[in-house]
DNA sequence: ATGGCAATGTTTCATTGA
């Protein structure tokens, strides 16, 4: 089974990169982020018509998150939202499918140290681990894949003095990050050997593809039970070329 | 030293993202 997370950034512009990555890459389960539509809008036909049932929670323009599944897989308990933890923004479903508990997650961004954005950041990473505490409770075959907005070490960053403190990159967020996997959470990329400078989001800006300038701030991030059966993880940054590319790329994980 | 892109709605600019 092949679990993916992708944050499209918007999933109406990206609905012609996702449709012909589904036949290709062909996951069993998809977490999105940032659909940027509201749930009227959701492209539920298109994304039938590719084989796949579709869970979501949107809202206009920001955030939004979705659980995509192969047709024959039962999707069962769907949740949305941090139970306890009051919240407008749509951040976060949750899915059993085919036994495993699978929760999508798109992180606040923080946007910088300084900011009201990064207290409440810190805050919803808090919740974030309270949830994920009694998930893991009630199934030990617990996923939490998407947008963390971390790159926990310095080798998730191409140029770590640079971005040294600065959102995305400090110590109190990184420690959150800490925090999820001391639940008993593996970072599935870590399980195997990788290239070095792997990054799954890139700055549209100033060449940040060509250049290799990015970040590792997409995880799957696996319970003790699922990384034993954990087979792969990897970035599938050709999805970062072409035309209309996110800045972000799949991150997939292969579980036998 | 700085900005440089992309998407959205408030649309021909402001805001956000990371």
């Amino acid at each position: 089974m092949i679990l993916a997370a992708w944050n499209v950034n918007s999933l109406n512009i990206r609905l012609p990169r996702l449709l012909p990555w589904l036949e290709t890459a062909r996951p069993d389960v998809v977490c999105l982020q940032e659909t940027k539509l509201e749930d009227v809008k959701f492209p539920v036909q298109a994304i039938a018509d590719a084989g796949y049932s579709a869970h979501y929670a949107g809202q206009k323009t920001y955030n939004g998150v979705a659980i995509l599944a192969r047709r024959e897989l039962p999707v069962e308990d769907v949740r949305m939202g941090i139970d306890g933890f009051a919240d407008e923004q749509k951040r976060v479903i949750a899915a059993t499918i085919a036994g495993i508990r699978v929760v999508g997650v798109y992180v606040p961004n923080g946007q910088s140290v300084d900011s009201d954005k990064y207290q409440y950041k810190l805050a919803w990473y808090a919740a974030l681990a309270g949830m994920l505490r009694s998930e893991l409770a009630r199934n030990p075959n617990l996923a939490v894949a998407g947008d963390f907005n971390v790159a926990p070490e310095d080798r998730d960053v191409h140029d770590p003095a640079a971005w040294a403190g600065q959102v995305l990159c400090s110590i109190p967020e990184r420690s959150a990050f800490q925090a999820l996997l001391a639940l008993g959470l593996k970072d599935s990329f870590r399980l195997f050997e990788q290239p070095e400078k792997s990054f799954s989001w890139w700055d549209y800006r100033m060449l940040g593809f060509p250049k290799n300038h990015g970040l590792r701030i997409d995880h799957v991030l696996l319970s003790d039970a699922l990384a034993a059966r954990c087979t792969a993880s990897r970035i599938d940054r050709n999805m970062r070329k072409g035309e209309k590319p996110s800045d972000h790329a799949p991150v997939l994980v292969e579980l036998l």
